[in-house]
RNA sequence: GGCCGAGUGGUUCAGUCGGUUAGAACGCCGGCCUGUCACGCCGGAGGUCGAGGGUUCAAGUCCCUUCUCGGUCGCCA
């Protein structure tokens, strides 16, 4: 016997008369008097009014609770009063028999179905498959599943094979902390979860395969943040060989805005060719290695305009920025709040001032500016009415400041950002190296794999004193959407000699390398392809592309921010018996 | 791990200067209602104010400790 014959989001006008078989979850009952009463049935499609007229019925549908899945048999009928807001709002069923598939046996629920997304977050995860019976919840991820699907599409379209790597693999000795996994069959001995395909990929092109992907899962064991999952997220993870630069760029430039334009919340979106900033302009002008490119502020150096002054914080050597925020409205306790949310945000104090209606100086700090009152406009453009961030402090502090000056005063001011789109921009010439804060001594900056650019030749230079190695820049890159790292990647050094000799700038040599990366190295000790590649988030995509805040709404069982799953009861504890085949003895009380 | 915020019926919140019986909305239960669609109207049940300690004649409110959750920084090659 058929279970339905049409969804609840199906049946219209043109299906009146027609004998239905409908079957769904009874979200709400309303008796309007008399034996007359509305249930409304919802599946995975849609709504369907029934219409109980009958005594029998109603007895019967007041007996059930709500959220219990039903299976209704009746006819369909055109309604008298129709709903214009519902695509089965001209019709509705009259049942001749309701029978009762799947018994909800609470008449009150952790929350309410439809308004869950207001419903406290631990209760919601607790509680999931309830809260993903909001529509409003599972429609982002049914947009995960489109954009995932569409970016498989458009990978394969572009020649990429896709490729699975190993889940249970070895611990890798740079990066995140991994997840180790106990070896059974060899004591004492581990497999860690992947942080990333990285090494499986290179060696995909050392083997021969020109273009790799793979939708892939990886797990670090770091905390989490608003937009990042503790534990586990998913990588478009991409990788091309004979490839440079430019022609990853073109893939990506390809493949991603045709995808934000069908399915993002916003309709526009940069088009090719991206935006490419540098990172140490991108760290002067926007304060940060992630600009947010909707908003229309930027940072101006003005040390050498205020380094005399009698205000300490600008004097001794420190950096002084200016952020200017033109037609700034704020009330002074509105600067107050948000100089606060910068200072959280920044780990240092912002100062401010601001030009009155004459253009002349006031407020904050003013009075220690006025000395500089005509080059500052100069150097600023001030006019009146603005609001002047100064951030001070030494090395990246006041860069870093500046940057979360832009983007809280970004958001708050009316006028200086355009939020309803997507800005991309690839920010490009990463430094290779970088002195280590805590060793004081040359250290890699990001990742050991990517090509130093010039190669083997920069390195010999800097070795020989010809030039400073702190600025040898990488082949290395990051895709960025609207103050998000959406990516990171780089053209590898595949070259042996080279990885050696970047190995020794920092202290290292071929030993560390065998060590580290025995399987790479080897690899491309038999002839490597130069090769490049990055890896997209596609977490971070689809919160972009769905316009959450929260990662955890576009994933479909997400931890919390401890990395727990309530619903499930992880991590727990496991029995002495399993511990013991692991050779694992638990220490902690 | 640091800092900030939150924790009050099932849910979301209010609760003034410490002062009588801790309120509201939604949900739930009962009644009424013949075209509702966030149905409406009337009535009712439901609270260890996260936990522990302290100050006080008196604590949801003040102090200390602690737990949980969220945000943020550290961290994330």
């Amino acid at each position: 016997m058929q279970s339905r014959t049409h969804t609840c989001g199906e049946l219209r006008l043109a299906d009146i008369g027609k004998k239905v078989q409908l079957a769904g979850w009874m979200e709400n009952v309303r008796e309007v008097g008399g034996n007359l009463a509305f249930v409304v049935v919802r599946d995975f499609y849609g709504t369907t009014q029934l219409v109980i007229e009958d005594e029998a019925l109603l007895r019967q549908v007041k007996g059930i609770n709500k959220e219990s899945t039903i299976s209704v048999i009746g006819t369909v009928r055109e309604r008298t009063s129709k709903n214009p807001n519902l695509p089965t709002g001209e019709i509705e069923v009259v049942p001749e028999s309701i029978a009762v598939l799947g018994k909800c046996r609470y008449n009150e629920l952790p929350f309410e179905i439809n308004r869950s997304r207001e419903a406290d977050e631990t209760q919601r995860l607790k509680y999931r498959y309830l809260d993903l019976r909001n529509p409003a919840v599972k429609q982002n991820i049914i947009l995960r599943c489109e954009v995932i699907a569409a970016l498989r599409k458009a990978m394969l379209e572009h020649g990429f094979l896709e490729i699975t790597t190993p889940i249970l693999t070895a611990s890798s000795p740079e990066g995140a902390r991994d997840y180790l996994v106990p070896a059974r069959k060899h004591p004492g001995k581990f497999y860690a979860l992947p942080q990333a395909p990285q090494q499986f990929k290179q060696l995909l092109m050392t083997s021969g395969f020109d273009r790799y992907f793979q939708i892939a899962p990886c797990f670090r064991d770091e905390d989490a943040r608003g937009d990042r999952s503790p534990g586990e997220f998913y990588q478009l993870d991409m990788e091309m060989a004979f490839a440079s630069q430019e022609d990853v760029f073109a893939i990506l430039e390809d493949v991603l805005p045709p995808i934000f334009a069908k399915y993002g919340k916003y309709d526009i979106a940069s088009t090719a060719p991206f935006r490419r900033i540098g990172y140490t302009e991108a760290l002067e002008t926007w304060g940060t290695d992630k600009p947010d490119l909707r908003i229309d502020l930027t940072a101006c150096d003005i040390t050498d305009l205020v380094s005399d002054t009698e205000f300490a914080p600008f004097r001794d050597g420190a950096t002084v920025k200016a952020v200017v925020v033109s037609d700034c409205g704020l009330t002074r306790k509105q600067i107050d709040k948000l100089c606060a949310d910068i200072e959280v945000q920044a780990g240092a104090k912002p100062y401010w001032f601001r030009t009155d209606e004459n253009g002349a100086f006031a407020g904050g700090v003013s009075k220690f500016m006025e000395a500089k009152h005509e080059a500052l406009c100069e150097r600023l453009s001030l006019r009146p009415n603005c609001l002047v961030g100064v951030t001070a402090g030494k090395g990246g502090q006041a860069q870093k400041t500046a940057g979360v000056f832009i983007k809280l005063s970004g958001a708050a001011v009316p006028g200086h950002m355009d939020r309803e789109r997507y800005e991309f921009c690839w920010i490009v010439d990463f430094p290779m190296y970088e002195i280590g804060e805590e060793s004081g001594e040359l250290e890699f900056c990001h990742n050991p794999f990517s090509m130093p650019s010039g190669g083997l030749d920069v390195l010999l230079k800097a070795e020989r004193g010809e030039i400073d190695p702190l600025t040898i820049t990488a082949d290395q890159y990051d895709l960025v959407c609207n103050g998000v790292e959406l990516s990171s990647g780089a053209v590898r050094n595949h070259d042996p000699e080279i990885m050696i000799k970047a190995f020794e700038m920092v202290r290292l040599g071929e030993e560390d390398v065998k060590k580290k990366f025995p399987a790479m190295y080897n690899a491309f000790c038999y002839g490597a392809p130069p090769h490049a590649g990055i890896a997209p988030g596609v977490d971070r995509m689809v919160m972009l592309l769905a316009g959450e805040d929260s990662i955890r709404e576009i994933i479909p069982f997400p931890m919390n921010k401890s990395a727990q799953d309530i619903m499930m009861g992880a991590p727990s504890e496991v029995t002495a018996k399993q511990l013991e085949e692991l050779h694992i003895a638990v220490t902690a009380e």
